[in-house]
DNA sequence: ACATAAATAGATATCTTTATCCAGTTTAAT
DNA sequence: ATTAAACTGGATAAAGATATCTATTTATGT
């Protein structure tokens, strides 16, 4: 249902907000979350666009997050990507005026209004603050940030 | 969010059921619903592989419903069309024994229910039961049972 | 200044989805 | 039997999504 882009889009960002502020690099994004680096490097860019990261070139450049985790959910990130068109008409009304949905198409409007409540909702600080069994993304923090809390 | 074929597979669906039982051509399935006529035609032979739909070929041949309206559900429109593969594991994880998602395909795999859900819980009995101001399905079904209830 | 690391932009390749067309087959009506 | 209507299947084309590569620009460290 969701496009891989989207998918690493997602990942991408949750591989930065749990850099917890550090700068990563296309290269470390793309290995952390195991998505084809050269691809990455695009989708990277619309987020960017997006005004969703920052990024600065050059020697120990990088990408972080524009803002803080508890401030950026799975909506944005989604639509920084490819954007959320919800059925506003019935396709099959010729003339725009009609102001309500058919019933079909009600329902599907419904599923997406489900979707991008549940995505509203969902800032990347709660994900990362449930527990985390993928051990990429472990393996991979111990490494940025190596001896942190001691 | 859902691909074209999809929503062509639905709005047939929708046509076939407000026909009441009877027969309906590609054609006329095309022309009621706006859908590509020879694209509908693939479509339409997904519906009959997922025995959704009964087909008979040649003169007065046609599609009419394998089951009536209130038996059958948005979800398994979908699944004909494009089999619906909710998220049974990280993608991330390499090893398939983690049982649990991370919390990120937790999140999207949750999303995925809820529209699986609504779809599952949504017959085309409900969908035609509601008021539709949907123009071109009516103006055909007035043309397909030109003096039914006099 | 120079070399190096890294994002950016553009060109290109591949695959999937969407769409069209045509030849073949089946059936009803004459 | 012949004809016309209609589904079926295959080939093909066009568009979009996914992916890669190369050259360019920017910044850092020496």
């Amino acid at each position: 249902m969701f496009s891989l882009t989207i998918e690493y889009a997602m990942r991408a960002m949750v591989a930065l907000a749990a850099g917890d502020g550090q700068s990563m690099t296309t290269r470390q994004i793309a290995e952390t979350m195991m998505v084809p680096q050269s691809y990455l490097s695009k989708v990277l860019q619309s987020l960017v666009r997006a005004r969703l990261v920052h990024s600065t070139r050059g020697l120990k450049g990088g990408f972080v997050l524009a803002r803080g985790p508890e401030d950026l959910n799975m909506m944005e990130i989604l639509n920084a990507v490819s954007p959320y068109k919800r059925i506003e008409t019935c396709p099959l009304d010729l003339d725009e005026h009609s102001s309500d949905l058919c019933p079909l198409h009600r329902r599907l409007d419904q599923a997406m209004g489900m979707v991008q409540e549940a995505f509203e909702g969902t800032t990347l600080a709660e994900i990362l603050s449930e527990d985390n069994p993928c051990p990429t993304l472990q393996t991979q923090l111990a490494k940025l940030k190596p001896m942190e809390s001691d």
